[in-house]
DNA sequence: TGCATTGTTGCACGTTATGCAAGTTTGCGC
DNA sequence: GCGCAAACTTGCATAACGTGCAACAATGCA
């Protein structure tokens, strides 16, 4: 089912195949029909795999409407890890890769939009994974706290608790830009790339935001 | 099935008390068996009530474990709304208002501590709870900055983006000093006093954690 | 080509959750 | 007290979610 080490051969190709083919028929079903209205026996028909089949791929009809792919969530955390600098800055840095790893990216982003626009349920679910993952970021964080001079003299668990606060105020933060970028509607349809705001230009506007309200709490 | 006005009667008595012998059973059993193992069939059954009549009063298993009440959370934003002060420490407050009216209170403190030490996830829904309630939290929210000076200069769309961003931090912050109450071990199981950090308190030390991070931050 | 690994599928089963209709209990005006 | 209306409980039916299991098929590799 899993670890499908990296061969590169037909076998991986084919499971992206068929996982892409049940995203796609997910959120394909759920634009037209609605979350609730849509069944996982209709999403696996279209993608054209059994019932059983759909849970080898996705825990869950929300996981699969989203096409969140844990493999992906966890290389990005080990990718992201070692980075330096603003702490602040490096969480969000953090955060955007999950979210990317998490089913933002993709030829797919207007779809994902478009589906989390009349699907604000789906953006909870984004933040439970996130949550979910809490402990794993929040290490990270901590990390990243003891090279700072700001945070160096605290303990370990005064960081760790530091850490978490920290992830929390700028996941709020992210959640707030996302809403804002979900609800966007598009310019024109027709346009290949009308590119209205892209997630990474969401982001930091989402930082910009948090200073602003930072300096006025302060 | 709701709406049962406050006549004080005897109906209004039993359906508390029904309300108060689910939550109880669901909790026990969880405690007993684990979450997963309890079923709403025998939370029914120790509750002596019927399955179908369970859905009359919790909406879901954790609902009921956690003994949430709907009516009372509302009753308790009402309640807070007209706060004045500090926007930060109000937030805190209707965050607060929230959880007690979401089954923090009872007699049963204790067995809500218990049972969300052994099981997280609780903690997670507690959460999600809070996020279904955003948009008229920070409603509230931006109705306070507004008296505030340093926000009263911002546009409405501003103060609510703000707001948003100010609930999120808050609820941010709750959510670890919570984390850290509901792992707390009782001290002596005999003593009946023995009181183990109440609830606030630990709210207080939150707001303490976040007022030291932002002062780091800036 | 042949064997081990991995993936797919159907089937059975238990659980969550909701609608509906019949029956019961409570509240309240008379 | 009596009786009606509203509220509540319950069983039944139904749909969907989710998982374990075992048989079968596809793939990778020697």
């Amino acid at each position: 089912m899993q670890e499908t080490y990296g061969t590169g051969g037909l076998r991986e190709r084919k499971r992206a195949q068929t996982a892409d083919a049940i995203h796609l028929a997910a959120a394909g079903l759920v634009l037209e029909r609605g979350l609730e209205a849509t069944t996982i026996d209709a999403i696996s028909e279209r993608a054209d795999v059994s019932n059983r089949t759909f849970f080898n791929y996705f825990p869950s009809k929300e996981d699969a409407v989203l096409g969140i792919d844990e493999q992906a969530v966890a290389a990005e955390l080990d990718r992201v890890r070692d980075s330096t600098g603003d702490p602040v800055r490096a969480t969000f840095d953090l955060i955007y890769a999950v979210f990317e790893a998490s089913g933002g990216r993709h030829k797919n982003a207007a779809l994902t939009r478009e589906v989390l626009q009349k699907h604000p349920s789906l953006m909870t679910r984004q933040m439970v994974r996130v949550a979910e993952l809490e402990d794993r970021l929040s290490a990270i964080v901590a990390g990243w706290l003891g090279d700072d001079p700001r945070f160096a003299g605290d303990t370990e668990s005064q960081r760790l608790d530091e850490a978490r606060v920290i992830l929390g105020i700028c996941l709020a933060t992210v959640r707030v830009s996302m809403k804002k970028w979900a609800s966007q509607t598009d310019g024109d349809p027709g346009g290949a790339a009308s590119a209205p705001t892209d997630p990474r230009t969401t982001y930091e506007r989402a930082i910009t935001t948090l200073r602003t309200v930072l300096e006025k709490l302060r």
